[in-house]
DNA sequence: AGTTTGCATACAAACGTTTGCAACATCTAA
DNA sequence: TTAGATGTTGCAAACGTTTGTATGCAAACT
C-alpha cells in the first residue's frame, strides 16, 4: 500500500505538503496541487486510516451493543444506525450481548480498549457503572431503547403512551377483558408499557389481566404459553396485547389453535412493530416504534456529541420517539 | 488514559519491559513482572488497540459486506459472525449495501482505508476486480451465500440441491403442478435453487410454472403477487416453493386471500429457513441453510488465512453447507 | 583465566499520519 | 525603504505501541 511518504517522493515534496494538499488544511500552492493529486492517483494512494487515527486521537469507529439481532427490531435499528454513520463517514462495530450482563461487560471494555469514538448500547442495566466510566472517559455514550443512567443521552420510545394507547384502542372495539403479555419486567421499556397498560385499565375500570414472569423471554413460545395461559385462566379474555411481535405471533398461534376467530372472539396486537407484522395470513395492527429513525437520530447525537470541541460538549439529551397505532386484521 | 508510558514510569521500567511483561513476550524477572502487573492494573492501564494495529499491520477488525440485515437470514448469520469473531479476538464492522454496486464499491473502498484484515461479503457480483484487488493488497477475502470469483473463497449452501429436494418432497406428497417463485436471476443462489427445480421437475416429467423476474425483490409483496399471478394462470398449481421465506410468508397470504386451504388444497413451503416460518398460524416447511453455522465458519476460515505467515497462506477453500428438511404444516 | 550461555533490561527505530513552528519568498502599504 | 502581511514549503515532533539490537551481569562451561 503507498503511503504519503510515496506520494511526497514521486511529488518531488514533503510529506506534510502531500497531507495539507489532499486534505486541503492549509495553503498549497496549486500546480504543487496538481503534481500530487497526479502522484496520488498513480500509486493508487488511500490515506492508513489507523494511522490517522493514533495520531488525531479519533477513530471514527462507532460501537453498537444490542441484545440481539435475528428476529427482532434491533436489525432495522442496526440498519438505521449503519445509514446514518456511513453517511457522515463513521464505521460500525457491532456487538451481541444476549443480554448477559458479563457479556456486556467484556464487550464494553473492548469497545473502549479498541478506541472506538462512541457506543450506542442497549443495555442490560447492570452495567450502568461501568458505562459512565466509559463515557467520562471521552468516549461519547448514548442509550437506546432503554433509559436506565439520567446523566447518559438517549432514544427510546414511548413505551409507556403506547402501553395506554393500545388499551383505549381496544377499549373502543369493545373489549373489556384486555390481558396483556408484559415481558420481562427488569427491563424498563417493558415496564413503561405495562405501566401504560396499567393506568388505562384502571382509568377505564377494567380489571388487569397479566401475565409476565421474572424469566420472562422474548420469544415466540414463551408469547404461545402466555396465551395458552391467560385464556385458560380467562375464557373470556377478548384481548392480548403483547409486548414485542414474536410474542405477539405467538398469541396469533395460540389463539389459531383453540379455534378462536382473530378478531372477531380475541383481538391480538403487539407494541414494536416489527415489519413481520404486514406479512402474515392475519397481518398484526401493533404500535409501531419508528426503528429505522430512532437509529438514524442515535447516530446524529452521539455524532454530534463527539465532534463537539471538548470545550462545550452538548447537554445530556433524552429523546423520546412516539409511536404510531397502525391497524390491521388481528384487531 | 494510561498510556505504556505511564505504567513503564511508575513500575520505574523501560516501556520495552512493560510491554514484554505485558504480553508474555521474553523473558521478565517474575519481580519485575509482578510491579508491572500492579502499576498497570492501579493505572487501569488498556492497551491502545489503534497504536498496536498501526504497529503490527493488524486491526483484528474484520468487515462484514451485507445486502440487508431486518427481515432477512443475514441478521442471524452475522450473528453467527460476531460470536466466532468475539471468541477470537476481533471486533466486525458491518456495510449494507441494499445490494447496489455502487453503494458496494464505496463501501469497499471505505472498508480498504480503513485497515481491516479482512472481509466477508455477499456481494453484488459486479465488483469482482475490486474484490480482487483488495485481496491481492494482503487483506483476506471471503464470499459468503454468493460463490461469484472461484480464485477467492467461499461458504455457501447447497441450493441447487434444496431446489430439487424441495421438487422431490413436494412430488413424493402427490403434487403434480408445483410452481416457483424462482428470486431475482442474476444472483447465484437463486439461480441455483432454479436449476435444481428445474432439474428435478425434469426427471419427474412435470411441467415447470416459473415466476421469475429480471427486477424480481425479496419482499413480501413480491411473493405475494407472483403467487396471485402464478394462481391466475395455472388454477391446477398444488404446491408453490418460495426462494426465501419473505416470498413464502406472501405465498401463504395469497392462497389465504383465495381462500385456499393449506395444505389441503396447496402446499407451500421456502428454500431458506429464517426462523420466523416456525412462528406463524401456519407454520412453513423449509429447507432449511443453518445460517448461523455458515456465519461462524465463514469467520473461522477468514480468521486462518489473516493469521497464517505470509509465507504460506491456505489454499483457497470452497465451503458447501448442506441445507436440511424441515416439514412443517404448510405442506 | 577466559569464554560461552542465559537471563533481564534498556535504547531506539519504526508503523503512517497530522500539525506547530520556522523559514523563506513575494507582495502591499506606509 | 522598511515593516508587516500573505503565501508556500519543509523540518521535526508526536500519537502508543512492538521489536531488533545492544548491554549488563551472573553462572557455567573450557
Amino acid at each position: 500500500m503507498a503511503t504519503l511518504k510515496d506520494v511526497a517522493k514521486l511529488a518531488c515534496v514533503d510529506v506534510s505538503t502531500v497531507s495539507r494538499a489532499l486534505n486541503n488544511t492549509s495553503y498549497v500552492h496549486p500546480e504543487t496541487k496538481e503534481r500530487v493529486y497526479a502522484a496520488a492517483k498513480e500509486l493508487g494512494y488511500r490515506p492508513n486510516a489507523i494511522a490517522r487515527a493514533l495520531r488525531q486521537g479519533r477513530s471514527h469507529i462507532i460501537g453498537v451493543v444490542v441484545p440481539r439481532l435475528h428476529l427482532t427490531i434491533f436489525s432495522e435499528i442496526l440498519q438505521g444506525i449503519e445509514a446514518e454513520a456511513q453517511k457522515r463517514g463513521y464505521m460500525t462495530t457491532v456487538c451481541v450481548t444476549e443480554d448477559d450482563p458479563k457479556v456486556e461487560k467484556d464487550r464494553l471494555n473492548r469497545l473502549r480498549g479498541s478506541g472506538v469514538d462512541g457506543v450506542i448500547i442497549t443495555a442490560t442495566g447492570r452495567n450502568g457503572r461501568l458505562l459512565r466510566d466509559i463515557h467520562s472517559s471521552d468516549i461519547a455514550v448514548l442509550q437506546l431503547v432503554r433509559r436506565q443512567e439520567p446523566d447518559l443521552s438517549s432514544v427510546i420510545a414511548d413505551y409507556e403512551a403506547s402501553g395506554s394507547g393500545a388499551v383505549r384502542y381496544l377499549a373502543g372495539k369493545g373489549c373489556r377483558h384486555i390481558g396483556i403479555i408484559a415481558g420481562a419486567q427488569h427491563l424498563e421499556p417493558f415496564r413503561d408499557r405495562y405501566r401504560g397498560y396499567s393506568n388505562a385499565m384502571r382509568e377505564l375500570g377494567l380489571e388487569e389481566i397479566v401475565s409476565s414472569d421474572d424469566r420472562a423471554v422474548n420469544s415466540f413460545r414463551y408469547g404461545m404459553n402466555c396465551a395458552h395461559q391467560m385464556l385458560d385462566e380467562y375464557p373470556e379474555l377478548d384481548a392480548i396485547i403483547a409486548a414485542v411481535d414474536v410474542q405477539g405471533l405467538g398469541a396469533i398461534r395460540a389463539a389459531a389453535e383453540r379455534g378462536l376467530k382473530i378478531p372477531e372472539q380475541i383481538k391480538i396486537m403487539s407494541l414494536t412493530g416489527h415489519r413481520v407484522g404486514r406479512m402474515l395470513e392475519t397481518t398484526m395492527t401493533s404500535m409501531e416504534m419508528p426503528a429505522f429513525d430512532m437509529g438514524t437520530t442515535a447516530t446524529r447525537l452521539i455524532v454530534e456529541e463527539i465532534e463537539a470541541d471538548s470545550g462545550h460538549k452538548p447537554a445530556v439529551r433524552h429523546i423520546d420517539f412516539s409511536s404510531t397505532l397502525v391497524e390491521r386484521e388481528s384487531t
